[in-house]
DNA sequence: GATGAATGAGGTTTCATTCAT
DNA sequence: TATGAATGAAACCTCATTCAT
């Protein structure tokens, strides 16, 4: 299952579904896809055996493509402001370059189609970010349990999002900013 | 002189559009959930004239409870940390009790099925609640865009329900502690 | 069944029915016709048992509606030639004044919904037509089978109506010209 | 490189079309043309978008073979009377072939599922009767609209169609007197 | 008798997936 | 391996007819 003879196939369809999925949703049908690839679609399921996989395959990459840009120049040695603001930005500046991909990220998020093993899968590529929330969380939210930190900032990242989203022009002060306010929480 | 629509069956099929969309997602066929509220496939059809319709109408139904709720007991000339603590704790309450309507509401909201029309009718109901953001943002966040507090505070409460799910005993102190750190944003 | 308490409802249910074939073809539902007839649903089928009965019944009336204005100052002792000239303006007359009946009429002619039984009955009120056909088919046409005569003039109206569909203002001597080569036929 | 769109089949399926369609009018489920034609549902999508679409190209299909036959053997050049006998003739016989389809492309021409477009690529293939008409109009009908020799003549083979039906064993010689009957009319 | 809510069979169309080529 | 025609199970919705009120 899977053979991936042309990786540049692949990619072509992820991209494809990608694509497809921010203006049709989940229910995209997998002949569009396919369309937009510029394969035939029955080639579709030569690269992932079913739909479902397509979209679990879909959320790694997704998801794995976001860890290597905020991975990139993330110094695990620097001072806790410094890494959070890091990530805080660069997580961010992502986002907001392929607003599609964060949107069809997010479609996955929700939808029961993704596995907890594909889930775990994603996780595993947290470690290094992961460890600067643990500090933040004992720094400031010792009270409360270890996950907060990560659960808090993902979702203010969500709103930041949808601010910025409406006030594109103060990009780079809105992100400033709501960082003070998050770190004003953990403080 | 016929019978009348009744007022228990349109409750019937909006309970069974919950559960049902809990299960399967928006994509859960308009025949189950007729079966499971008890009637007749066609006759859903008497009391929404179309999915989207039913679709719209549980999303406005699932907002004014919800807001029914918050406002019970909600003094407007209280203390503003009164009034803020007034509508976490409410807010949560209410979606704890009912993790079905909260988890549909969110699909809804996503989804493009509701139009701005509905989203717009949802939003009047919540005049109060804006005052009380408004004042939070003026005190702890003056100089980002308003609507800052009102996202902030929906993305937290997701973080803190996400929370709560994996440690439901400490529901209580959960609830006061994650006050404690939004309170601290708005400072 | 098929009480008739009020033929006034009666008829409008047969005015609205006429209405809604014409834009709906046959097609049209039960509820639509009922609707605009101004009763309720379930109404309709206090005065036909069925929507093929009411088919059947409003192709009856339409057809005794054409005969009684065609037989209004028909001269049974008058000339052939005037005999003929008087079916053949006067239906015309009729049915250019009333185009959706004639439309109406057209389609339940063709459907398959209206039985041999109806058609048989609706031919009986044909008598002192169907003698001037045969006279004419005498006159002109001794070596073809006698339905030859109204087969022929049925047809011809249907040609001239078209042709006055298209020219509407040259009706009256186009139906006089359409008589003429009519005429020519039989001689 | 995969199975290719059969014309075989997509044969079959109109000739399903118009059997069904003699039995059960336009309302003739797509399900049981498909069935009848050996194929699936489906299937039947993948050869025409559309019920529509399906009913479109029937009535094109139709059209164009009814064209054809008539113009076998038809000599431009040949005397008036000649030709105008000829299509006369020839089409009666393709008619009298074919009930079922002259059934089914008179309820298309009535129905209005018919666009203009198709009307409009239909009538193209009739240059050459148009001209022979036109002529008959001339020798015979100068008052009346040019329309009128064939409106006339579809009428009159309507007409002598109806007539056969019931007498199906003097045939030729009906076809040979309505043709006299015709043309006296334009004389 | 009049009403219109209730019914459920049936209609068209979509779509993930298979498989002949 | 790549192709796209073929498949048929659903999906949403309509509508003639029944029947409680």
């Amino acid at each position: 299952m899977a053979r991936l003879r042309s990786p540049e196939k692949r990619k072509a369809i992820l991209q494809a579904a990608i694509e497809e999925i921010d203006q049709l949703g989940l229910g995209a049908p997998t002949a569009k896809i396919a369309r937009r690839a510029g394969v035939a679609e029955g080639t579709l399921f030569t690269y992932f055996s079913s739909k479902d996989e397509l979209l679990n395959e879909l959320y790694l990459e997704l998801k794995s493509e976001t860890y290597e840009r905020v991975y990139a120049d993330f110094s695990p040695e620097a001072d806790l402001r410094e890494r959070a603001w890091h990530v805080w930005s660069s997580y961010l500046d992502w986002v907001l370059e392929f607003p599609k991909k964060r949107k069809v990220s997010a479609q996955l998020n929700v939808s029961d189609v993704i596995g907890a093993e594909t889930r775990a899968k994603a996780a595993a590529g947290r470690r290094g970010i992961e460890k600067m929330l643990e500090e933040l969380g004992e720094r400031g939210a010792r009270d409360l349990p270890k996950e907060f930190a990560s659960t808090a900032i993902l979702a203010m990242q969500e709103a930041t999002i949808d601010l910025i989203a409406k006030h594109p022009k103060q990009r780079k002060v809105l992100i400033e900013r709501t960082f003070e306010a998050l770190w004003r929480m953990f403080s």
